[in-house]
DNA sequence: TGTACATCAGTGAACGCGCGTTCACTGATGTAC
DNA sequence: TGTACATCAGTGAACGCGCGTTCACTGATGTAC
């Protein structure tokens, strides 16, 4: 049951499209302050008529949030897709790779959803779901080489996969829950960890701490993570 | 020769401080925005009052950045002069906990300097050695213990000592002068891309990427710094 | 196909705020003789 | 010890901006009969 798209229905999600890329645009030039009035002044329209499209500033922030978890994601899952399946490292190298990629085109738009919060700005409930298929795109791999038993070193540890013990081993299974039921615990937590040191090193080269030091960044971060699939026990 | 401070120079470094305490107040309650009329309405003088002790909304926020960085430093080399000087990984722990316990007391001095920048704001040169006395605090552990011989695990590799290769290999040089002569190269790569973890597992922590996951993420943090210093070769 | 009514996009004015920075000034504190 | 002058902290007004949000409204588009 195709619905015929009335002019008023396709007007309205064309500005709202116009606006969330005014929006962007502004985000990249003025940093994280993003000002409604200014939005619609290119617009060419009267401040006011911003609340037809969205309730309030927040709900736009909202809005652009949901869309670069998004987008992220495509872009991992597309990075992933283009090595072979069976190939775990190689996909770990262009998925990561992938995410520094996309946060060094856009870098306001990986500020956002992962660097420090805007002001006065918290993040309802919404957000949680897109920001899961991003960290989906790294544990997808995982949990792939795990059920083909293609995870290497687990032979060292004493017990692979016995759960981790106390607070940890909870919070793992749960997540493990969420995110790859057959990533052995021991794993899953190197995983986050990986995630913090991929995304850690992405918003350190941003934030410009490497100028002078690892400027380009491209050989630190490449070795960087070339590790982190070793030590995930990817091949 | 100390020279007699005058009222005037007491009144002065006095009343300094007690703006950079204002501004870290508020930094706390209102983010990332500083207001100078905040700041001088709170003290009950006018606004341009304050271009007495700050040139400029920039140079004030400087000013804050440069104590942050020093007070973290202080407060990391405390932490590690708790530990026994030869005991490497115990003394990893303690500087990489301490870090956390910093950023978690005073998150909002925490996202200045390992945050997004603050809109608007470009850090001038003056941050860079404050910046890297925080660095060194965590070099300063493998540079004493690869002085002493007590780096783990190098045997592994092929040609532990000699230098990596290509870019990567010249920037490791050129900042390894810096941080630590006597580290190897592989070592300091690992180094800095475990500084990016931690700095990062943190920056999700502050940020509310845990919240549902791991919350408290004590444990997960604990036990991602100590398979980071298993995998820098500390003992 | 035509009319009556409902929906809704956009206007314009207003409310009640906020900000950083400059500049000529007053009056207290400090210094040199 | 006392006076003349220089320094400098803080004032108050002004410049020239900015903002999010509400509200009564006009007029175009869409819908039901």
């Amino acid at each position: 049951v195709t619905r015929p798209t009335s002019a008023r229905e396709r007007a309205r999600t064309e500005l709202t499209r116009e606006i969330k890329r005014l929006a962007l645009d502004q985000l990249a030039e003025r940093g994280a302050d993003l000002s409604l009035r200014a939005i619609a002044r290119e617009l060419g329209m009267v401040s006011s008529a911003l609340y037809r499209y969205f309730g309030s500033r927040d709900e736009l922030l909202t809005a652009l949030i949901v869309d670069a978890y998004a987008d992220l994601a495509d872009a991992l899952g597309e990075a992933d897709s283009q090595a072979p399946p069976d190939r775990y490292a190689e996909r770990w190298l262009a998925v990561t790779a992938a995410l520094r990629g996309w946060a060094l085109e856009q870098p306001h738009r990986f500020a956002l959803i992962y660097g420090s919060p805007v002001p006065g700005y918290r993040a309802p409930a919404d957000t949680v779901a897109p920001a899961e298929r991003v960290m989906t795109a790294f544990s997808g791999i995982l949990e792939a080489a795990a059920a083909a038993g293609a995870l290497r070193g687990l032979e060292k540890l004493d017990h692979p996969d016995e759960p981790v013990r106390g607070r940890l081993g909870e919070q793992l299974e749960q997540v493990g829950g969420l995110l790859g039921p057959d990533i052995p615990p021991v794993t899953l937590a190197r995983l986050v960890a990986a995630f913090g040191q991929v995304v850690g090193l992405v918003n350190l080269e941003l934030a410009g701490h490497f100028v002078g030091g690892f400027e380009p960044a491209d050989d630190l971060y490449r070795n960087s993570t070339a590790e982190l699939a070793a030590t995930l026990g990817l091949r």
